[in-house]
DNA sequence: TTGCGTCCCACGATTTCCCATGTCAAAACT
DNA sequence: AGTTTTGACATGGGAAATCGTGGGACGCAA
């Protein structure tokens, strides 16, 4: 089993796009870059997609060899395999974490999704995600609202064995 | 595992030609190229096939080669394999990134794909393609589409598994 | 002799690298 | 228990290297 990211967290960007990651996100990263070895510094991939998404998304190596592995399955040519390769190929920008911890959000990446002085970090699973705090919260009320209209004193852990999807 | 390349982005073109390949495409271009040593100037293969094409591709010598022995394989005098000899082969030059990281598209090619003042490169993996700007978005227009009638908050990654394709 | 392709040089703007400082909490010491 | 030490972590700043881009000079071919 592959270790995942946990946790979630604001850092502060300056001026010149770097940002800590959280700590211990750290740890998977390096796990997750097979390349890593002692004294080398552990890369990801960064995918930031066009304008339908405003957060970043962010794969250790080994994620996204698996997915690049599931796209090459898909068949050539195919409306869905052009999707995802234009978002997974093009959409997307190596990233490393440098000795300190911190990584570089290219300006391009930043205005895209309108960080200025701060984003917030949310693992999810085997990716996590970087937004806009603004933007994340506003993304979050849609799930308040479902988690509103379950009944009082319901258990959220329902959701896991629901099948059903509205 | 070879290097692949990331990222898209629009690069000015000059009266002469010259265009500046993205700075992260350099290093996968030299390390695709067998030939390549430090102080060398890296090579690869752009191919840009007949008028149906109105884009680039372009090749390292390494995926080159790939493709050279894939065709090789097929049968003598098959259609298939003629088709793809005059398009690999034939429509087909190499090109050098000079000191600068920047290469030269002859007049010929720049024409033929109606490239003026702007170059759009985007990744395809262990290719990468170079379009008219306008062009690109006119192609993918199809696959905005596809994008565009997903329902409101569905995640894209979920085309991944769908083994359904229409 | 008018273009196109090739070199060489230039330069402003990022981006990267290296070093520095402030914090906070766990660990060690009296 | 109170205080000092040790470290990992978060964040900043300046210098150096890289990047994207433009211009001039020279040679060759149509």
């Amino acid at each position: 089993m592959v270790r995942r990211f946990r946790g979630e967290g604001v850092q502060k960007v300056d001026t010149k796009g770097r940002v800590s990651i959280p700590a211990n996100y750290r740890a998977v990263l390096r796990d997750g870059d097979p390349a890593w070895s002692e004294g080398k510094l552990p890369e990801f991939i960064i995918v930031y997609g066009d304008e339908r998404r405003d957060f970043l998304e962010c794969f250790t190596i080994d994620a996204a060899n698996e997915v690049d592995e599931k796209i090459a399955r898909m068949p050539r040519g195919s409306r869905q395999r052009r999707a995802l390769e234009r978002l997974f190929n093009g959409q997307s920008l190596p990233a490393t974490v440098d000795d300190t911890g911190r990584i570089v959000l290219p300006a391009k990446l930043r205005q895209k999704i309108g960080i200025e002085g701060e984003a917030y970090f949310i693992a999810m699973g085997d990716t996590f995600q970087v937004w806009k705090p603004e933007s994340f919260e506003a993304a979050e009320s849609a799930v308040d609202e479902l988690l509103d209209a379950m009944p009082q004193g319901a258990d959220i852990w329902t959701l896991l064995d629901d099948g059903e999807v509205e």
